[in-house]
DNA sequence: GCGTTTGTTGACGGATGCTCAATAGGCCCC
DNA sequence: GGGGCCTATTGAGCATCCGTCAACAAACGC
């Protein structure tokens, strides 16, 4: 009567945040052939191997497990985005642009989920896609060695990145290359933020 | 028995192309409240007072009817942005900023709507998004009297349109003074383009 | 063993995208 | 002016999907 351990049985009994942290990565790797909103809760639940109702146990609402996923997509994605050690403010900021595209290009797909469900449906995703933004303004004003007290150049940076990031994300390396778009983007920030510095004049 | 005409009788049979301009025309009502993927098909039959499946019979697929409402609305939004007349490329750009920011300003709601249906669901509005700032980068080149050969200047042109759209609608006028945000993105522009000049040096 | 907690499920309800066959109002032509 | 065709319009039906509810089952304490 035993069953053969480890056959066709149903899916383990798992504990609860193990659980959603399988789902949270089942729906970012969805996430990465699809729009947001066309990745249907049954798809996570097949892929789990689970039924549909345990998702919407962990995640009371579709928009909670979208941005449950779009907050741990955006962690794993940025990590790496640290201020970098250098001796020049020019350094800092070039690293981090090299970073930046690196990230592109190695995560093409990830990346571009992830700007694109900035637009989808759900607020939160809008917000907390904002919010990941606005985070990051403080790096790149760190990295170029800028006060962090000005609201124009906080504005013009955040706008900056995410020309930035539409730039990569369109930048065709056939046409550009890689060199100079990375020398641009860097030189492109100390330009703008020289810029704020004579406002009003 | 002739009932009193214009009374609550069933919706005025209408040519074709004029309902399609009425549908189109509450989807484009409708984006300004909701998200593109939060707006029900049954929504649009109820405003226009005919049945769900007349909607489908003018556009085969959800898809279709979003496509020809954000292309519509692209067009609405963006006819007044022309190429200025003027004396010298700084006074074209910056009335052409300045034109820009009126817009935003206006039409908050709809502009936000327009920009965030860029991130949605179907491909072919995401595409038509794109193809709307890739028609707008030879007139702001134009305007800057700035040659139209160069791979580079034209993504770095589309990737600062897109930064400053972004920074237009995260603009808060109480931190940013009006003129200053104009006075900046104007010179922003050939700050960009100055840089692109000396590519590879 | 018995109860409690908690991971798990099947069955239902409601909304929504989409299809199909049928109705009904205009218009042309004789 | 009557008959027939084009086309705008609709209701009923199907499939998918979000979300709810009550119930089952596996672990753990007493």
């Amino acid at each position: 009567m035993a069953e053969p351990m480890g056959s066709a049985t149903p899916p383990a009994r798992m504990p609860a945040d193990e659980r959603r942290r399988q789902l949270v990565e089942i729906g970012w790797r969805l996430l990465q052939s699809r729009p947001i909103h066309e990745m249907a809760l049954d798809e996570v639940a097949a892929e789990a191997g689970i039924s549909r109702t345990l998702v919407f146990h962990y995640f009371p609402t579709k928009g909670d497990f979208y941005a449950a996923v779009v907050q741990s997509a955006g962690e794993h994605l940025l990590r790496p985005v640290v201020t970098p050690e250098g001796a020049s403010a020019d350094e800092r900021v070039r690293t981090l642009v090299e970073g930046f595209v690196r990230l592109v290009e190695r995560n093409r797909a990830s990346y571009s989920a992830l700007v694109r469900a900035a637009g989808g449906g759900d607020q939160r995703v809008v917000d907390l896609i904002g919010e990941i933004r606005d985070s990051l303004v403080p790096k790149w004003l760190a990295a170029a060695e800028w006060p962090d007290d000005d609201a124009l150049a906080r504005l013009v940076v955040r706008g900056w990145l995410v020309g930035m990031e539409e730039t990569v994300l369109a930048w065709d390396p056939r046409s550009v290359p890689r060199e100079d778009l990375i020398d641009h983007l860097s030189r492109s920030l100390f330009a703008e933020l020289e810029l704020t510095r004579d406002k009003g004049a």
